[in-house]
DNA sequence: TCGCATCTATTGTATGATGAATGAAATTGC
DNA sequence: GCAATTTCATTCATCATACAATAGATGCGA
């Protein structure tokens, strides 16, 4: 009698011959975004007006300007009234969107990623440490302990530790009680997954990343903020040092900022 | 015959005897904004139903949804099914947002806004200076020479004062050169110009910030990184102090961190 | 041919209606 | 009496349509 129950037809990329109204604005967006990303749509162009969007796609004018909303909110595009809607130059696009990090796929490399967020990392999250160190709650050391046991715990499964080494950064911006730091935590989550990734793939390397991190929280839980502040600095440089070989291997990254722990 | 050309009524404020569809969402979304930073509807309330706002401000439920989507994205308000649309806790909502400190009004003091942002300048600026010094442009150095020419020439007039410090820091973080650094820009800017703002005030001592910001310009010049963070922490100390006043006179305001410069 | 007003195509904003999803309350089965 | 199920009100997503505003194209007169 539960036939009608089992109507759960997710089927996202299939045509299906029932046309009763499926969601998908979704997938428009990452349609138009994939190819802007590839560079079917370069930059500059003006991609077609909205009325044969909604024909090559079969959608409404609705669903469409939607995207094209979602997609300027990522500084993808620029539209601009009677005149079209245009693909940025690369620098206006927000690359700590995951989406478009999805949508960026192998050519995630060009973008520079890994300095940037490197540097970034250099720059705030040994401040952040030691903010946290005379600011964080009880609760919040207790929640940092939690994801480094998750880390601990994770074996070799990469993806979960990474999950929880984000995790760990995340709670430790937040730790922090600075609101800008809270939000960049969030803002950067993205590429922070990525970087980690990047960063994790030696699994012999993780006993060393894991120590540095245990110490961390028990800086904090001492009120240590010069201990804690340190450990995030040596954590930093053992990032630095494993992210080396990725980042050389396409030239560029900027100078010697990302090796020096000052 | 051209009575119809002449029908190019943009009042914007006024009511109009011709009511044909005005542009009315900015204001909704103003109105509800303004309520839920007022506390008339408080952190945790449920907001009346989408048909009931609908009555309450005469306008499609469109319109409503289009507003509520707009709070939803600054983190005011949070929508689920069936449930309603309730208000989030202050915690999450973006205070960086200009609408949002627009809509604070003379409360944005309970924020400690002055204090997060002077932190993050702490943590950031120099490293960006730094960043600058060895990556702008020549372009880019010009253009901050210009902004300081701006600051220079505003005279009296502290809104124009403000506005080109902004401009100039806008700039710095650019300058610098790093994705994530240029994003946190846009993203404090707002913030920013209420915090320059506040150490503006006091017109007597903005020679002194005229000559350091020129300094920090002639350091970059030179491609003298260090020269450019020492410049960039005697601004900060700068601004800390004009600072100081406005932050003691409500308590709070973390600790030592403010004023130190490491 | 140049400069100005007018026209027109395209994007932007608003409306009402309807299917779809959701979760809490009412109802039924045991 | 309690738990599982159905119902139902409400939000979410889409659609078709109409009106508004604007910038480029057109055309007219001097």
């Amino acid at each position: 009698m539960d036939a009608k129950s089992t109507q759960r037809k997710s089927e996202t990329g299939g045509d299906a011959a029932q046309p009763r109204r499926p969601r998908v604005q979704k997938d428009i967006t990452a349609a138009i975004g994939l190819d802007i990303c590839s560079e079917r749509y370069p930059v500059g162009s003006v991609l077609p007006k909205e009325n044969d969007l909604c024909d090559r796609y079969g959608v409404s004018r609705t669903v469409i300007r939607e995207s094209l909303k979602a997609l300027a909110a990522r500084g993808l595009v620029h539209g601009r009234p009677r005149i079209g809607t245009m693909v940025c130059e690369k620098e206006e696009w927000n690359i700590l969107d995951p989406q478009i990090l999805a949508w960026m796929g192998p050519r995630i490399e060009e973008l520079d990623l890994l300095g940037c967020i490197l540097e970034t990392r250099r720059t705030v999250e040994p401040v952040a440490a030691e903010f946290a160190a005379e600011r964080a709650t009880v609760q919040e050391i207790a929640d940092l302990e939690n994801a480094w046991k998750r880390m601990r715990d994770a074996g070799a499964d990469t993806e979960a530790f990474t999950r929880a080494d984000v995790h760990f950064h995340e709670l430790l911006l937040k730790a922090s009680h600075n609101r800008v730091f809270r939000q960049l935590s969030s803002i950067i989550d993205a590429a922070m997954k990525y970087a980690l990734h990047c960063s994790n793939k030696a699994v012999d390397k993780r006993d060393e990343a894991l120590d540095i991190h245990r110490e961390l929280v028990e800086a904090l839980r001492l009120r240590d903020g010069a201990a804690a502040r340190a450990c995030s600095h040596r954590m930093l440089d053992l990032a630095a040092r494993d992210l080396a070989p990725a980042m050389r291997q396409r030239g560029q990254a900027g100078r010697t900022h990302l090796t020096k722990s000052p």
